[in-house]
RNA sequence: GGCCCCUUGGUCAAGCGGUUAAGACACCACCCUUUCACGGUGGUAUCACGGGUUCGAUCCCCGUAGGGGUCACCA
């Protein structure tokens, strides 16, 4: 490509960063930045009514917690600015009134309510709502007498009668309308004087020079909208492109907010300590496949390797557990210390470690963290996981308290107790003796020589190494464990 | 309902007229570890259906079915 490529991710600041909003800009940026290109950010806040206070700074924020830069945007400006649309209306306003000069645009006087009982009786009729073109065709005089008496205006764009539009599109190939598929004419112009979303987008995407649209799916019918006002403009159109969208792999549908089994704001996985790497490396694979067997990139390899005509044609659905499996993998490759440091925060937060944290605590945490790293998907696991490092309390599951209803175990735990009791260090290699030790008295080995143990001191089934989970929680708590479980044994 | 898009294993997916139809997650088995996990090896499992075109269709065309998106003075 020679041009200069020129790519945006156009937010409205309606809420938090959503996931696949998310994957929409990151793809815009992988897209720009492959070619040399320029990613800007433009913010649509058009609608006054839907606007949420910390929602731009939401989006920026969670998008430069990905990793993501651009080169244009609100927060740093550029040569096309202003990057908000509500700072544009200079510029909206005076195509308007040009479109309502030649007569591509007309006023429209219906009030909502007029427009809201038409769609009713539509309704009624059994026909699909639809602007019937109340004011498509108004005299001078009539005009005249509504302005004078006032009333409020919105502007409607003529929509042409036997227009195809067609184009090709970047991800799926020629895709074709017929204009009477497009609707009636519709608002560009609302009655506040804001300009609606189609307008302002073709607009905003012309004077910014935006070569190349990447969105997704469900704007393919907004595609006739815009090119119409491209064509009553007189202005080219830019590539398209539509991206699949990501379902819920439950029901197969958009994800949406009402899916609460899928975290679906980065937001939550930032709050939850996801390393941002493991969630860019995550969602770039959602929709877009690299060539080859790899799945694990850097944001610079992706930049490198990115071709859009890799861009899936059918939607995604959003695994929860290949994003554990990459934010593990992102994990694993960490440096202790810096985990340590990622973790500390959440245990500050339970109130587990003090503000600031002793040489003993960062030790002991280091020991601890070290033990659970090659199992961890996010810094907040920890303390759920090894709640029992912190809490002198310890409970057993159902499915636990089966484990200790076996028949050796109260002779395991017993004879390991008298062996814990008799060591003269603490110590993880001692106590993998003691165990040894409880196995030759009682002729008990494997599974279950170590699950009873595992259970009745850690109250869980998976988890680190025995002996230095044992050696970590201390011959004191291990002792009281130790009763408790033989008390419910018994019980 | 109109219009538009989509359809390879449970999930993500490679494939782009001739393949034993890659790989990853998940699952299962085995190995390692006297346990779980980590790691390693291997395994089960996929071309929605019906017509064409072709010597030959997962791949091209047309239907059918299913799924999805969209039809606002929301974006």
């Amino acid at each position: 490509m020679s041009e200069k490529i020129r790519v945006r991710y156009a937010p409205s600041p309606t809420g938090f960063l959503h996931i696949g909003n998310a994957r929409t800009a990151l793809f815009n940026y992988l897209f720009a930045k492959h070619y040399g290109g320029e990613f800007i950010i433009r913010i649509e806040d058009t609608d006054r009514k839907r606007h949420v206070d910390q929602g731009e700074l939401s989006q920026l924020e969670n998008l430069k917690w990905l990793n993501i830069d651009w080169d244009e945007g609100p927060d740093v400006g550029g040569d096309y600015g202003p990057y908000r649309q509500s700072e544009r209306l200079h510029i909206y306003d005076p195509l308007v009134e040009q479109l309502l000069e030649e007569d591509k645009a007309y006023k429209c006087y219906c009030t909502p309510e007029e427009l809201e009982a038409e769609r009713e009786e539509q309704r009624e009729k059994g026909i699909m709502p639809h602007y019937s073109g109340t004011c498509a065709h108004l005299t001078e005089e009539e005009r005249a007498e509504k302005e004078a008496a006032g009333l409020e205006s919105s502007v409607r764009i003529r929509v042409p009668k036997e227009a195809v539009y067609e184009f090709e599109d970047l991800v799926k190939g020629p895709i074709s309308f017929e204009s009477k598929s497009v609707g009636s004419d519709w608002v560009i112009q609302k009655r506040d004087g804001m300009p609606t979303y189609n307008f302002a987008v073709v607009v905003d995407d012309h004077f910014m020079e935006i070569t190349h649209v990447l969105r997704g799916d469900d704007h393919i019918s907004n595609t006739p909208k815009q090119m119409l006002v491209y064509d009553a403009l007189g202005w080219d159109y830019p590539r398209f492109g539509h991206m699949t969208l990501i379902v819920n792999s439950e029901t197969g549908k958009k994800l949406s907010k009402r899916d609460t089994d899928v975290l679906q704001f980065i937001e939550d996985y930032r709050e939850l300590g996801y390393l941002p790497e493991a969630l860019f490396n995550f969602i770039t694979l959602l929709g877009w496949s690299p060539v080859g067997e790899d799945e694990i990139f850097s944001k610079e390899e992706f930049i490198e390797i990115f071709d859009y005509t890799r861009l899936g044609t059918s939607p995604a659905a959003f695994d929860g557990k290949k994003l554990d499996w990459i934010a593990n993998e992102y994990v694993k490759e960490l440096e202790l210390d810096t985990l340590v440091e990622l973790v500390i925060p959440y245990l500050q937060e339970k109130g587990y470690v003090s503000e600031i944290p002793t040489e003993e605590e960062l030790t002991h945490y280091s020991k601890l963290v070290s033990l659970y790293q090659s199992q961890m998907t996010y810094a907040a696991q920890l303390p759920e996981v090894a709640g029992l490092f912190f809490d002198q309390a310890i409970e057993w599951s159902e499915e636990e308290r089966e484990i200790l209803a076996g028949e050796t175990v109260p002779e395991v735990l017993k004879a390991f107790k008298e062996q814990l009791n008799n060591l003269e260090d603490f110590t993880a290699s001692e106590i993998s003796a003691a165990i040894k030790a409880v196995q030759k008295e009682t002729g008990v080995k494997g599974k279950n020589l170590f699950m009873p143990i595992r259970v009745a001191t850690t109250a869980q089934k998976h988890g680190p190494q025995l002996g230095d989970a044992i050696e970590l929680l201390g011959k004191e708590q291990i002792l009281s464990h130790l009763d408790e479980a033989l008390e419910i044994i018994e019980a």
